[in-house]
Parts: structure tokens; sequence; C-alpha cells
RNA sequence: GGCGGCGUAGCUCAGAUGGCCAGAGCAGGGGUCUCAUAAGCCCUUUGUCGGCGGUUCGAUUCCGCCCGCCGCCA
């Protein structure tokens, strides 16, 4: 069996996580999935990056040892990952004594082929980057990339004899692995070629000005240079340095994904250890590009960073990993906007696949029982318009991963899904009257072969989707009526009828709701720039008097059980809550119902905080019409007993094990 | 300064070893249907394919120069 190990890099650890470390892992997990969905043996690692001076600082500052900053940036991390659905099989922290015991060993390594020796280095020391400038480069004395002050400083040094790998390095770039380029994209590989070409230097790869690092062996007071430790990680994580190599063997070399800024460390440096060390080369370097904000990287310090969650809340994780991975040449750059966002949500999740899954399952549901079609089209020579849209749509998707071309993959989805709308617009299975008439065992038959050909088709696509969005994937197999998940597809589940005859379809509220891109706008009270300003909810222009949200029940009014049924009520989780300013009662809560997320405003506030509500399990109204409150949109309704005396609301409580999007009747 | 890349419809991008009307998605405009999430479908506008020269029967595609943007290196 085929076995890819694709890694993302380690992440350092000084930072809450912002959208390039979103981006590089969700990019790396999709391709993962692809390739499991393919039947390889796949394996996927992530991990913290915790050495260094940036944190030994931050804990002084704090207090408290580095190890206790790492922990809890590690866990941030860690936690968005599994938020995000990310399915690394490992998580690898440089902190851990695995880690360390692998880099000693590659040390030995290196040392035993003679690649290292001491020497004196002085110069203007920069502590930011932990690397020393020649004068000419220093801005006012101060560093060229970040601007603090530089010292004088001397240190005898171990160094690594990389100027002696640069002809085996142009000879990697020239005939690349397995016949691939050993970096991708290409424009890319020619950078490392002609920095390599322009000469290598040797490498420094101790430092002395740093405690909180691994020792360097046999060297007391040196630690191991931050490149040095971090890039082993990948074998590392393999058991390199351990007695158990079983992983290292069957997975090594693997494929690294990164951004493009750190290329130089992964296909020259690393290579270059590794050789040193005796070891395989990586199969593959694939760098990615940036996502600009303003035509400029994002980045802690000016200050535009996108912080996904705003995003998350509003439209759910599937809506940003779609985002990320369709609307993005993969490799170059592009630029991130809200509104981009918005257009490619509406148009491809509410209109492309949630409305089309909607008004198949609905036919179905309303012509066959709340079933599927009980019988199917005989494979006709051709097939049904969709039949061949799928199988063309599934060629360019397998194709367009395997290159890479990670966009493509996503407009083979839109393709296929255009043409299930246009399949279903053409042929009017709603239609009972024709021309020619068709008897009422005809016309049975018409609607079953159309319909099944629709859903079927939209199952297709949800296994197209099901590496860049897997829990929506899963969501529509439920919808279609089969149980498949994600994790489980497989190549042969793009097979044409695999979609269960005469199997219960479920009613179930919009997939993507449709947004309104006007009033997500006014809501967030910020325009294309949006990516930090305050949010100013209450407009004073939109001060519309918050209604009173229910007249009181009419007297006495019986229903029916249908009528009760027409009221989808789910159990909710609150994500996060914030009082509605200038309002005594009104509370909006971002709740998670299933796999969905949306905006909720409900009058408890009175009664309630907001960190009283999060990560509570409610009770809502999930398919109440969208009403604005003080501006706000909500999007349905959380049920409160209201006490006689005061009037205050008090929640209907759920047991926190009912998991959230479970059904209340 | 050296090396490399890019500049194609309002936006994001495809594309061409030089020739059949230069494309897609989105946005915009018009029409239409009603199963569906104001969704769907059909039709539709704009492009001197950055500028100027050259090679050629013919260039947006090749060459040179220029302008603008970007990357790597120094």
């Amino acid at each position: 069996m085929a076995r890819r190990y694709f890694t993302t890099p380690i992440y350092y650890v000084n930072d809450r996580p912002h959208i390039g470390h979103l981006y590089t892992t969700v990019v790396t997990d999709t391709l993962a999935r692809f390739f499991r969905q393919q039947g390889e043996d796949v394996r996927l690692l992530t991990g913290t990056d915790e050495h260094g001076q940036n944190i030994e600082k931050v804990a002084k500052k704090e207090g408290v040892a580095p190890i206790v900053v790492a922990d809890r940036h590690a866990l941030t991390f860690r936690n968005l990952w599994k938020e995000f659905g990310i399915s690394n099989d490992d998580f690898i922290r440089t902190t851990e004594l695995r880690h360390r015991l692998g880099v000693e060993e590659i040390i030995r390594r290196i040392d035993a082929a003679g690649d290292l020796y001491s020497a004196g280095h002085e110069g203007w020391y920069c502590a930011n980057c932990e690397a020393f400038y020649p004068e000419k480069d220093l801005v006012d004395g101060n560093c060229p990339v970040h601007g603090f002050k530089t010292e004088w400083q001397r240190e005898e040094n171990v160094f690594f004899r990389l100027s002696k790998y640069g002809p085996r390095l142009l000879e990697l770039y020239e005939k690349g692995v397995e016949g691939k380029p050993f970096v991708f994209p290409e424009s890319r590989l020619n950078e490392v070629r002609s920095f390599v070409e322009s000469g290598l230097k040797d490498l420094s790869v101790s430092r002395t000005t740093i405690s909180w690092g691994i020792p360097f062996p046999g060297r007391p007071g040196h630690v191991v240079y931050v490149w040095l430790d971090a890039l082993v990680n990948y074998i590392t994580a393999l058991g390199l340095g351990s007695s158990d190599l079983t992983l290292y063997e069957r997975y090594w070399p693997g494929i690294h994904v990164i951004g493009k800024d750190i290329l130089r460390f992964h296909a020259v440096y690393w290579p270059a250890f590794l050789m040193s060390a005796g070891l395989p080369v990586p199969r593959q370097i694939v760098s990615h590009g940036w996502w600009l904000r303003d035509a400029k990287k994002m980045s802690k310090s000016t200050g535009n960073v996108v912080r996904p969650d705003d995003l998350v809340a509003a439209f759910g994780v599937d809506a940003l990993r779609w985002h990320l991975v369709s609307a993005m040449s993969f490799g170059q750059d592009a630029n991130f906007s809200d509104e981009d966002f918005l257009a490619g949500y509406n148009a491809d999740l509410a209109n492309g696949l949630g409305n089309t899954l909607s008004r198949a399952v609905k036919m179905s549901r309303d012509f066959f029982g709340g079933k599927t079609p009980s019988v199917r089209r005989k494979t006709t020579p051709g097939g049904p318009l969709v039949f061949v849209a799928a199988q063309k749509a599934g060629d360019d998707w397998k194709n367009s991963f395997e290159g890479y071309r990670l966009q493509d993959a996503a407009a083979a989805i839109r393709y296929l899904l255009g043409a299930i709308d246009a399949e279903i617009t053409a042929t009017e299975p709603w239609k009972a009257l024709r021309q020619p008439p068709l008897s009422s065992e005809e016309l049975f038959e018409f609607r079953s072969h159309v319909l099944y050909d629709c859903l079927e088709a939209l199952r297709v696509a949800a296994c197209m989707l099901a590496p860049i969005a897997p829990r929506t994937a899963t969501e529509v197999f439920r919808r279609l009526g089969t149980d498949k998940r994600a994790e489980d597809l497989r190549a042969s589940d793009l097979a044409w009828g695999l979609l269960p005859l005469d199997a219960p379809l479920p009613a179930a509220p919009p997939l993507f709701p449709r947004a309104d891109a006007k009033e997500y706008f006014a809501s967030r009270g910020a325009g294309t720039a949006g990516a930090s300003k305050e949010s100013s909810v209450a407009d004073t222009k939109e001060n519309i008097s918050p209604s009173k949200q229910i007249p009181p029940s009419s007297p006495e009014t019986k229903i029916s059980i249908d009528d009760f049924l027409k009221i989808d009520l789910r159990v909710g989780e609150v994500i996060a809550a914030e009082k509605v300013e200038k309002s005594k009662k009104l509370m909006k809560m971002t709740v998670r119902i299933g796999e969905e997320v949306r905006t909720i405003v409900g009058g408890i506030a009175t009664a309630y905080t907001a960190e009283q509500l999060v990560g509570r399990k409610l009770v809502f109204v999930a398919n109440l019409a969208p009403a604005k409150l003080m501006g706000i949109e909500s999007n349905g309704m959380v049920l409160a007993a209201t006490l006689p005396e005061t009037g205050e609301a008090s929640l209907l409580a759920v047991d926190p094990s009912v998991p959230s999007g479970a059904k209340v009747k």
C-alpha cells in the first residue's frame, strides 16, 4: 500500500494561533484526508516548537517556569485543531523527552560524520532573531528585521559544515525525489537553487545566550540552535532516537507542508542535516503562499491579523475550511477579505450545496414517503447528464488534488453541484402534468429516476467535499439517508449507484443558511477593513425597539402533533455570549447546534451573565424565522421558563452528556 | 545591485509549442420557472490580453526596451 507522511510546521508557542497557522494546518489535513480516501496509508503530524528566548522572556515576566507558558499555548493549539477537525495522528512538542533523545541522536550522527567543529564567532546579535547581523545591515544599529537593539557578542560556537553539502543539494534539486520536483511550486525551487548556487556558509548550530533549549551534547553551557532542534521533530515523532523505529521505517521520508517564509530551512538546512546524518531526505517540500490583508503579510506586529473566531462563530468550521482551500490558488498569495468569504459562502455552500441538497431531498421526501426513490434507472449508455458530470468532476477532482491544485479540486465540486441544479431544472420533476402525459406509474418511475440521479450525484459531491469539509460531508450523507462518515470513505465511494433505495430521509433545517452580507457587516459595525475594528453593535441609527418576542399564546387552542412537530427543538451549546449593549435584557449568544453555529439573541441577561452561559447546553427553537433585535440578527430562540413574580427567565436545563444538535420532542 | 516571476473582463483567476469568435467562477443587467435557503435556469455588457517597437502572411502568445508590482539573494 502506498504510504504518505504529511507534516505541518511545528508552531512557535509565543502567540495565539492565527489564520496563517490555521491555513497551513487545514490544507495539510485536507491533503492527508484526500490521500487516505484514495486508500493510502497516511500519517499526519503537527506540533509545537517550544524552546527559545521568547518563551523564556514571557515566563520570566509572568514569574513562572518556561514550560508553564509552553503548556498553555500548546493546549491552545491542540484545542484549535480538535475544533477544526484536524486528523493528526500525533502531536509533538519539542520539550518532550522523545524529541530531545532524537535531537541528540541526530547530533551524534552528524558529529560522527565529522561535520561539527568549534569556532569563535562575534558580531552584532539580535536577541529576538537569535541571529548575528553584519554591521552594514543594521538600521541605526538595530536589527534590520525587527528594529530591536542589537549587542556586540562573542561566542564560541559549534558549526555545521553546511558548505560541504552544496553540490549534493544542487543534485537533489536537479533530480528531485521519485521523479517529482523537490520543492513545490517550482518557482520556489528556483529560489532555493540560486541561493545554494551562490555559495553556502557553515552554520552555527549552538547558542550560549539562551538556556531554554536542548542542552548541546558534550558542550556544557550550549543549547541546540532552534532550527536544528525544530526540524528534527519530523523524525523524532516517528521514533528516531528511541529503540522503536517501526513508525520511522514505515513513514519516512515525508512531505513537509510549509509557508514560503521557512522554505530555506526546509529545503537547504534540513536535507543537509539529514545527508550528514546518513538519513533519507524528505520526499517533497510543499510551500504555500500567505493570506494577505491590505496586501501585506498578516502578522502580529502589523496588527492586521484575521482571527478565525468571528467567522467560525457565525458560519462554522467547515465554512472557513472551504474558503481557505477553495479561494486561494495553492502556492500563491491571496487576499483575505470578509466580502470574499461571504460571497463564496453564499455561492458555494448556501446556494450551491445547501439549496441543491434541500430541493432534491424535499422532492424525494414528498414523492416517496420521506424516503429515497425505490427504483432507479437501469444504466443506460451515456447515462443521465449528472452521471456524466459526476464522472468528469471526479476525474478533475482527483487530478487536481494530486497536483496540489486545491482550488481546482474545489472547482470540480462546484461544477458538479451546478450540473445537479441544471438537471433538476431541466427535468422539472415537480410537474405532474407533463407533455406528453404520463400515467401515474410512468410519472412515479420518471421521478424516481431523476431524483435518484440527483441524490446520487449529491452523494458523490459530498465524497469529493469530504477532505475539505469532513463534518459537512458526513452531515450530507446523513441527510441522504446513509450512515457513511467522511473518515470511512475510499476511492470506490465515488462510483455511481451506491445511494441506497428506499432509505429514510430525515427532515432537516438548511445546511448553510444564506447570509445577508449587508446585515452581517452592519452587525459587526465594520466594513472591509474590519479585522480588528471595534464592532459597534448598538448602532444608534438602527435603534429598533426590542420587540416583544412572543405574544401570549392564544387561549386554550389545541394543536395537533403535526403542528408541534413543525417546531424544530434542538439542544445547542453556548460557545460564546455577550450582553447586548444598550439593552437591559438581551444576551447575544453564539450557539453550536450540531455542526452549525449561529447567533441567537434572548432576553435572559437580567438573570444570567455571559460567563454563566458559555459552555452550557440549552434548548433552542432551531427553525424560527430570523429576527433582528437591536440590530442583531437572531436565528432561533432559547427556551426558558418565566418566573411568575419577577418575570425573569429560568433556562431549561439539559443533561451535559446530550450531544449538541440532539432533537427535542 | 544580481537572479527570477508577474501584469488577461468590476473582482478572483484559467489559457495559448503564434492563427479557428480570448475563457471560467463571482459580481452587475435582462428574462423565466417555482421543487428549493429571495435559491434554480436562460440570455447578456465591458477586455487596445500593462506600454512601445521588432520578427512573421499573422502575436495576447516569440524577441527587445520601457512602466508597474512581487519574490529570493547581496
